[in-house]
DNA sequence: GTCTATACCCGGATAGAC
DNA sequence: GTCTATCCGGGTATAGAC
């Protein structure tokens, strides 16, 4: 039962090699500063070939945005699966050490900013509108069980806590620091998920936190690294 | 004793005007799709005449960051010289405070983190660099300060620090949760100051915080300043 | 479906009259 | 120094042969 012929693979294994140079570039350039030129440059074709798969350059970016979201959606679902006793807030910060993990590897694209004519054609795409909010709802959920128990900050409305994790996921502090090239990767990572769940100031004494204050165990072993 | 003429004066401040048709259009376009046209447009002349007073789009940007560095410096030294025995977390906040106001009123243009060739030429250029590194400084002894005094986690590096104050100065949070429309502006000043120095987790209670919790009593008088 | 070659437009920068 | 008119590179998208 065939119903995957051959051709039809390796069509879907070069669009797969398309999407995958356009995130590259999404990454290091920007939509606005990058051009279909070099997509196919580096997905090794001919620009004509790429208007074949693909009708325009926003088409392009939204393919790439959206094989984003489907990689997130996908690892909250392995971390229900994976620890479904967890509590809420150990899942969020386990979310955002994702998310910050796939930036330093140089596969998150900075989507948000009010700017970059992407966005707007993003909120008119509705597979990725989708896809948002279904993320969206996901977290969501952590977020008011994690504000029920005390994990959150209950004052803040969910909304701002929502777009916080997403700013954080693309916050340009963890580029400055790997530029820097001082620290290893890991502790990188720790200090942001410290930062954005206890933010800059003092941290607390005595056990005022409701989980392991992030990074406590794995810093240690790091900083000697 | 003129050492100003007349004629000196009218051209300062239509270059003013031309700056701050740039912070606008920085603003809310960023530097890729800001298009010298449309500041012609916005500064009411004709594109040839920019081109008088500056020679190319890169020294027309320079020139609006520069002024928003100057800004920053200005307010840094008022601070200073207002509250002398603040303690330096209580500056912090009172800086972040108001570049998160600045960024309400629409003035404050997001730099773009590794992308957007802004920041190369940005780099190169001294008048731009010499204040970054002014202000960072200044910033730098606050920070020392409090992280000596316990004002502000002291196992964080100190360019963390450093790098999240610039960052949340552009943190597209404040875009979001204004776009939305719930809240009033002061209160989502308040709750980001809160985030950047406390983070998203449950606050802390009974006083393990240093100073007063961001957004209670320094709220009030820094804000109108 | 892939290529080469090209149409077409937009935006930065300039020429030259006043 | 300000204007109108223009140049010209570069970028998106397409035509048409194979």
């Amino acid at each position: 039962m065939p119903a995957i012929p051959y051709r039809e693979r390796v069509l879907r294994l070069r669009e797969d090699s398309i999407v995958q140079a356009v995130n590259r570039l999404l990454v290091t350039k920007g939509y606005d500063l990058m051009t279909v030129d070099e997509v196919a440059a580096e997905a090794g074709m001919a620009k004509a070939s790429l208007y074949k798969h693909f009708t325009s350059k926003e088409e392009l970016a939204a393919a790439a945005m959206i094989r984003v979201l489907d990689r997130a959606i996908a690892h909250v679902a392995l971390l229900h699966a994976q620890a479904p006793q967890a509590t809420a807030r150990c899942q969020l910060e386990a979310v955002v050490r994702w998310t910050l993990k796939v930036q330093l590897e140089g596969e998150m694209p900075s989507l948000p900013a009010e700017n970059s004519r992407l966005t707007a054609s993003l909120r008119a795409n509705r597979e990725y509108m989708n896809r948002l909010i279904e993320l969206s709802e996901s977290l969501g959920a952590w977020i008011a069980a994690a504000q029920a128990d005390g994990g959150l900050d209950a004052g803040l409305p969910p909304e701002l806590v929502l777009y916080t994790l997403y700013a954080r996921a693309c916050d340009p502090v963890l580029a400055m620091m790997k530029a820097s090239g001082q620290h290893p990767d890991e502790q990188i990572v720790e200090w942001l998920v410290s930062t954005t769940f206890s933010g800059i100031g003092r941290p607390a004494v005595g056990g005022a936190k409701p989980t392991t204050r992030a990074g406590s165990t794995a810093k240690a072993k790091v900083v000697a690294g």
